[in-house]
DNA sequence: TTTTCCATGTAACTCGTTACATGATTTC
DNA sequence: GAAATCATGTAACGAGTTACATGGAAAA
């Protein structure tokens, strides 16, 4: 549901086409989410059919002809509900990291070691990422600095079982 | 794949049955993971027809048969590669709440707030749980702290968020 | 002139879920 | 005697992905 709240939070502050909304996700919302192709199309018609937006069929010269959405009167009831239940409540997070984590103990300190390393680089690479992105002001920058803060804590916990590792070894 | 590794890193420990797997999984790791019935004997099967592990028919009195699965030696070296690859890379985390956050100025700041405290009041809530599970000592209680590490975290995120709401209204 | 970009879409697949079915056994 | 628990599974569905198809336009 939350990539249909993004879309029609997009949507509601300009009108835009599928392919516009797809690149601006990938292209300036990367770090925090994502939205392939068939999906961004796929959603977009079904809310179209569901009077949530509009559809209109924009042509220009003999470029490839585009499907231009914006907001209804439904749409905008819908994002008010959608946007409130997001912020008032909270999905617990699983880590898929945590399953190695786990199992630790069965590995040579050292060979634990190594992994981790890869690992704490590999989060460093994404948080220097998420840090050089420029910032754009307002609400929307919320979510890129939540990412931020999550990967600098990330660190804090790498290292500290790293510590815990070396500790043992 | 993190799943799968779950279940082969129980295996090594102790030879079990998937209603038993379930059940520690639900009950013992419900902060950090999940596992549906359904899926964990899917995957079971998967694993046992993939060499993986073995399954063995014991039947007890009269009670439902039972399919005890214990770790091959395909399994010990499949469990050592998720493992290491596991350990060694970082899946990058999406929170699905961020999208909300985007749009939080979207919303009266009055409005705002009371969301944000009730989402306050379900990370928590969810911290007291986690950390009211009693430690059981080795690498399996990385999993928890992590957990814990990252609620605590949360919180302090969405404090800083609030804080930013106040200075606005 | 071949590659990349724009713009849309379909088909098949993966992973996991919910809901349901079965049947014995212990508990209330 | 009814309900919950043990133990296994199937069927249908949902959300999202990858891979592919199309066809013109701009760039290398």
């Amino acid at each position: 549901m939350e990539r249909k709240l993004l879309l029609l939070g997009l949507l509601r502050r300009q009108e835009m086409h599928g392919y516009q909304l797809y690149e601006f996700i990938e292209r300036d919302l990367a770090i925090c989410t994502d939205l392939k192709k068939p999906t961004a199309y796929y959603l977009l018609d079904k809310m179209a059919q569901d009077g949530w937006i509009g559809e209109e069929q924009v042509q220009e010269g003999n470029r490839p002809p585009r499907k231009v959405y914006h907001l209804t009167d439904t749409g905008e009831i819908v994002f008010q509900e959608l946007l409130r239940a997001n912020l008032s409540s909270y999905q617990p997070v699983r880590f898929s990291g945590d399953s190695g984590l786990a199992f630790l103990d069965e590995l040579p300190a050292a060979d634990a070691s190594a992994c981790l390393y890869q690992r704490r680089q590999a989060i460093s690479d994404e948080l220097l990422a998420a840090q050089s992105i420029p910032e754009h002001g307002g609400s929307a920058q919320l979510a890129l600095r939540h990412q931020v803060h999550h990967l600098e804590s990330e660190l804090v916990w790498i290292d500290e079982v790293l510590a815990r590792l070396e500790g043992k070894s």
